[in-house]
DNA sequence: TATTATATTTAGACAAGTCTAAAAATTATT
DNA sequence: AATAATTTTTAGACTTGTCTAAATATAATA
């Protein structure tokens, strides 16, 4: 059994792991976690004597297979709770994370197997990402940025890089939400803003925010 | 803001208040969280130095005004979620004790409102336990223990004294539920034994279940 | 390669919550 | 009321997870 830190720390590494292949450093999983490096390597020793990580000094960490496993559960649990919170009690997308982070370290079999059923099996969180099943394994669906589209392309809106509740309610104020599609009309190259039709509506949107939306291309129309 | 301990030493000494009137002892409150009496000392002198409990040393523990509520925001969360796990996640009654011990500790307003609306205001978890509104107070309806009936009374199964999960498991084997109207047919002087009529069936039933089993009486018929 | 900069680890300290064992207060009993 | 039994508190120790500051290793640069 692991503590609400370990967890937590599984989480970081398994999430930094997505991003780099090969070890995560220590200062990596400190800056996720908002802790000290110092603080890393002292969990970094529980956890290897574990089994959940290898770890070699100065060399960064791996997650084990169990440490994938039960980071991806962690994970599960993160993003069904998401589901539920959104689908069941009309949270909004932005208000979610901070609720699912405390109900991801709920212990019981039963009540996530459950809840997965409850909510219809969902493959997806309220953001777009992919919700892993109860073997850890994910299915990851291909998806662009919307920045990289060329112009007359189109696809449809499927998640976000940044959740932040900030990024979030900006999407909501311009009436961009998952499962809407986009093209792009035009592009400026002084600036790379985008000119985009989403719905029957025209937006004019900054690459920082198209490098931020993720999109299920499929040229033309 | 309270920790998880603290939580559960509120609600601990939330609870051992309705039996007695009067301070609650120290051995009392180690006994109900199965730890240590100087660990208690311990931890009555951190909650009243938060102003949640009055303290006299060797005079025993009562809630404040303040400690009252939390401790009612506590127990009306952990009913809620036993609710929603019978409800909509189709837990059987013992199974949800555990699993609400964990959940009751999640801190979110909003979650806890918007939960209490999603299972319809309920008023009374699985086991017929009233669950404290908003402001901490609880209806109470009046109830008398099976036991104290007389031959040919009769009345309707609304909670249980113990809810321990072995107790639950005999209930439901032998098909006793909460709304089921019971009728008391005979009474053994020898042992106090009962036989009851539940439903359409004939039931004996011992002195020591049917007081466990809390009805809302109305005598006659 | 020598030196500087950065990353990581170690050593020692601290807070929360718990424990054991001993001391002190209260309550019960003769 | 004196003594015994029980309850409660204190003192000191331990674990978990964290921190700061210093030491060491690795990487970058001249």
């Amino acid at each position: 059994m692991f503590t609400l830190s370990e967890e937590n720390y599984l989480k970081a590494i398994y999430h930094l792991e997505l991003g780099n292949d090969g070890g995560v450093s220590t200062n990596a999983i400190a800056e996720k976690l908002a802790t000290k490096a110092s603080s890393v390597t002292d969990m970094i020793k529980k956890l290897s004597e574990k089994e959940v990580v290898l770890y070699k000094k100065y060399k960064g960490v791996t997650l084990t297979v169990l440490g994938k496993t039960v980071a991806a559960s962690v994970v599960r649990k993160h993003r069904l709770w998401e589901v539920f919170l959104v689908e069941k009690l009309n949270f909004s997308w932005h208000e979610v994370h901070e609720v699912a982070e405390q109900l991801e370290h709920i212990k019981s079999a039963k009540l996530i197997n459950q809840l997965d059923r409850f909510l219809g099996f969902p493959t997806h969180d309220p953001h777009g990402d992919p919700i892993p099943d109860k073997d850890g394994n994910l299915k990851i669906v291909a998806k662009s940025l919307l920045s990289t589209l060329s112009k007359n392309e189109s696809g449809v809106c499927i998640g976000v890089d940044d959740s932040s509740s900030e990024f979030l309610q900006f999407l909501d104020k311009k009436g961009i939400t998952l499962g809407k599609k986009i093209t792009i009309l035009d592009k400026e190259d002084f600036d790379d803003s985008l000119s985009i039709l989403i719905g029957d509506k025209k937006l004019s949107i900054s690459n920082k925010i198209a490098s931020n939306l993720y999109i299920r291309a499929h040229t033309g129309q």
